[in-house]
DNA sequence: TATGTTATTATAAAAACTTGCAATAAGGAA
DNA sequence: TTCCTTATTGCAAGTTTTTATAATAACATA
């Protein structure tokens, strides 16, 4: 689980705790290929620290999430999945089969600089879940 | 109520059924101002439909957006509010005050079409909710 | 190393959401 | 209008997610 510890300083810097849970929740997204959800999430580190409950898991995925750490995507079934914060990318995701593809953030940078100017408003978050037909199901 | 009678061609087109608690359902989205969640909705539709139970507003929620008669958008807490559909636009959404702000899907036109392009992916849903900092709050 | 502050957790209970299935009723056909 | 098919609903029970709070433990300080 050594791959976790370079989140310390992260949360050191803004005064929060680096624990056993949230080490453990990191462990397992940083080894997840895919999106994982909560209870997914829950059920993996469960393996590793059993004690562990659910509660924290939400609470722990929503505060990495807001600290950078992890990412949050919607689910073609409106739920929340995680995974972790690497490169700026967004998700295509099929209505059909549920086949994703990934979109570098770089094709979308000029649209956020429009938006931003337009708007006013400083766009913090950036991970947007498109969704439509893939080529195999149009 | 009348003015939700113009959804019913659309329903029928399709081989679905036109009922008093889609009816009312819709009625509550139409004179929405903004998003609803669906225990809003429930609370609002049951005062026109009594018998209206919980479980058939979020099916119907979920009926009414994947056949174009509603909008889902997520919202800051990650759960999943409705509106009727109207012109299509996206939002911001202020990460500390909540201010809301709508973009014409005009504005993102272009980078819609490059993303289809590049990625073989035909994109059928156009309700995107962008996270920032609104004016106010930078 | 020992101590104090306070961020974080587990627990328990509630709230929000989903699912399966039998009963109902919308609307096409006779 | 009456009958029939089947989409849709209500019910009941399940699962998932959230919340409040008391207990715990991370880590800064001495």
């Amino acid at each position: 689980m050594s791959c976790t510890g370079q989140y310390v300083p992260q949360l050191r810097a803004r005064g929060y705790r680096m624990t056993p849970q949230r080490l453990v929740i990191l462990h397992v997204l940083h080894h997840s290929k895919k999106h994982v959800s909560p209870s997914q999430v829950y059920e993996l580190a469960k393996k590793d620290l059993p004690g562990l409950t659910e509660p924290t898991v939400y609470r722990t995925l929503e505060f990495l999430a807001e600290n950078g750490l992890a990412r949050s995507s919607q689910q073609k079934n409106g739920h929340i999945a995680y995974e972790i914060a690497g490169h700026e990318h967004h998700h295509l995701v099929c209505r059909v089969c549920g086949r994703e593809a990934e979109v570098d953030h770089a094709l979308l940078k000029s649209m956020y600089k429009k938006l931003e100017s337009e708007s006013g408003y400083q766009l913090t978050d950036s991970h947007l879940t498109f969704f439509g037909l893939c080529p195999r199901c149009q």
